[in-house]
DNA sequence: GCCGTTTTCGGCCCGACTGTTTTCAGTCG
């Protein structure tokens, strides 16, 4: 699938225009189509120009430059761009506080055209000689070095987001604030975070910010204004606070969830509707009077739209669904009737199946499926065939014990690097669930792993694919593989997708999760527990689900037992 | 470069903060 690298590509392409000086509409053209085509559901490559023409956003020229780059593996205008401009110099356009015109200026200038040019000439004065440069510019471009070269990455959701909770506490305790929310790709539970961005309001907005930049969490104090402040913590996690007044919280709370794009279509919806949407509120043009603002229902009430879930929040056809009455319903975690993805003592799990049994009980659940490794993984002391079948016979017992929740007898085999699982079918027959999934060999070419997943989709006793790409997020890239062949034929075998809750995981992804809505195939939302705490991920794992569209009937976990039973795929 | 119940040309979201200015450009979200 092409799609990322056309979505990068045209990013570059916007951010040479940019360096350049070029028309803004048109930089902002490209980085729409590169949106567009990054959440794109489907395959660039499987659509015709027709198709690709009816994409909003993109037009003749650009599908033209898709098929282009098709075809040919290459894109004429890139190469052109990149003539002009040395290969390192695009970095300098990373370092925070630096954008396309101080860069083009160093260039031009000093000549200097990479990071470590930018920083000697930063650190020996060079810099403040420019116009429009003097020591505290100089002083941020060191600061935006530093912050870059510290690792700037997006964090896993699952880090940032406890660190949210509790600078959100902080505020509270400390601060005279009445509404406190957390806005942007936070609240819209995007996998990876770049900054945290709080929302409050209060009538002392100065004190507030005092409090917010003397937070303990503070690490440096990027900016400090009457009503916005930004910080970065010792984590390195940037943190904007916003303060408004009671009267356009919901305005504000819909303007900084973002997301951008969703944000700016909005506005010209609003803007042909003679109206004007800013984070104080919506007003009609003619005389400013102001139509509403409170809560984000009433902006999204005077354009015509039913209040948007922030998971759909991206631009990618929810604001067209919300027009036609069309948007999904989509899955909450109190859909949520059972874990399909826990690991034991029997295996590398820290806890026998009666604190396990506990923990889900408590969390209102109706069944868990244990599914320790097999014998394939050493190092997790996977089962064999023999104390699987031990397993097998201790889970009956249980199960004839319990009432109103349900053992399911299951096992997470090993794909072999030849596509065979590593457990004989007499014993795979006798359990409920088979989630098949990929420990090792992941540096296979993209051929060898689609295939080695394609042969266990058609083993007829897999029930489930968990963790299909392998991801762990900031530390092993997904691995090569041809999701929509393995999609397709997880379709034609009635083979569940699982939603791996992990955060590090979070695998599928929410794009992977819409296109597998979109073949049909059925998902699973998991967690993988190890730790009893553990079940409390199943919350990534749904907003992974959100984001992806799906609804309660697209996820198999929200089935009562005996319809799960049914629904999973077993051994004939 | 896209797009059209105001338009096939002329629009294209909106505002806060900083630094270097003395009214504003650049950057960011």
């Amino acid at each position: 699938m092409k799609n990322q690298e056309i979505a990068r590509l045209f990013n570059e392409i916007a951010d040479l225009l940019e360096l350049k000086g070029e028309n803004p509409f048109r930089i902002r053209a490209y980085r729409r189509a590169a949106m567009q085509i990054e959440g794109l559901p489907k395959d660039v490559s499987s659509l015709s120009e027709e198709e690709l023409i009816k994409l909003p956003g993109i037009g003749q020229d650009l599908a033209g430059k898709i098929k282009e780059y098709i075809s040919t593996g290459r894109l004429g205008l890139h190469e052109e761009l990149r003539k002009e401009f040395p290969a390192t110099f695009l970095t300098l356009l990373q370092v925070p506080g630096l954008g396309p015109k101080t860069a083009k200026l160093v260039y031009e200038k000093l000549r200097i055209k990479s990071l470590d040019e930018l920083e000697e000439a930063a650190k020996s004065g060079k810099l403040r000689t420019l116009p429009g440069i003097r020591e505290k510019t100089e002083e941020n471009i060191l600061k935006g070095i530093e912050f870059l070269k510290r690792g700037s990455e997006r964090k896993p959701l699952g880090r940032v987001l406890p660190l949210a909770m509790d600078i959100l506490d902080s505020i509270q305790k400390k601060a005279p604030v009445k509404d406190i929310a957390i806005a942007g790709s936070l609240r819209r539970w995007k996998d990876t975070i770049k900054d945290i961005d709080i929302l409050v309001t209060s009538t002392r907005p100065e004190e507030v910010m005092k409090v917010f930049v003397h937070l303990p969490h503070v690490k440096d104090v990027l900016a400090k204004g009457t009503t916005k402040s930004s910080v970065v913590t010792s984590e390195g996690i940037q943190v904007d606070l916003r303060v408004v007044e009671e009267d356009s919280f919901g305005a504000a709370l819909q303007y900084f969830t973002g997301s951008k794009a969703h944000n700016i279509k909005l506005r010209e919806m609003a803007s042909k509707k003679g109206l004007k949407i800013n984070e104080y509120g919506v007003f009609r043009e003619s005389d400013n009077k102001k139509l509403g603002g409170k809560t984000e229902e009433e902006v999204y009430k005077v354009l015509g739209l039913p209040w948007i879930p922030p998971e759909l929040r991206e631009d990618t056809g929810e604001i067209e669904a919300a027009l036609e009455g069309g948007l999904p319903d989509i899955v909450s975690y109190e859909d949520i009737k059972g874990d399909l993805h826990v690991h034991t003592k029997w295996s590398d799990g820290s806890h026998d199946f009666d604190t396990l049994i506990k923990a889900a009980r408590q969390r209102n659940y109706l069944y868990i499926a244990i599914t320790d490794h097999s014998k394939g993984l050493g190092v997790a002391k996977g089962l064999d065939e023999e104390r699987l079948l031990e397993q097998i016979k201790i889970i009956d017992e249980i199960n004839s014990r319990l009432t109103g929740f349900k053992l399911l007898k299951g096992v997470e085999i090993d794909i072999r690097s030849d596509g065979k699982l590593d457990l004989s079918e007499d014993v795979l027959k006798r359990l409920d669930i088979v989630v098949a999934s990929i420990h090792s060999g992941f540096k296979q070419s993209k051929e060898q792993l689609t295939k080695r997943l394609l042969s266990a989709i058609r083993n007829p006793c897999v029930s489930v694919i968990a963790h299909p790409t392998g991801r762990l997020i900031g530390e092993r890239d997904a691995y090569q593989v041809d999701m929509e062949a393995i999609l397709k034929e997880a379709k034609k075998q009635g083979v569940a997708f699982e939603i791996n809750a992990y955060p590090m995981r979070l695998d599928l992804n929410d794009h992977h999760a819409k296109m597998a809505k979109e073949y049909g195939v059925p998902i699973v939302i998991s967690t993988d527990t190890h730790l009893t705490q553990h079940f409390d991920y199943m919350r990534y794992g749904v907003s992974i689900a959100r984001r992806g569209w799906l609804e309660r009937k697209d996820v198999l976990n929200c089935l009562e037992y005996e319809e799960l039973i049914r629904r999973l795929r077993r051994c004939p």
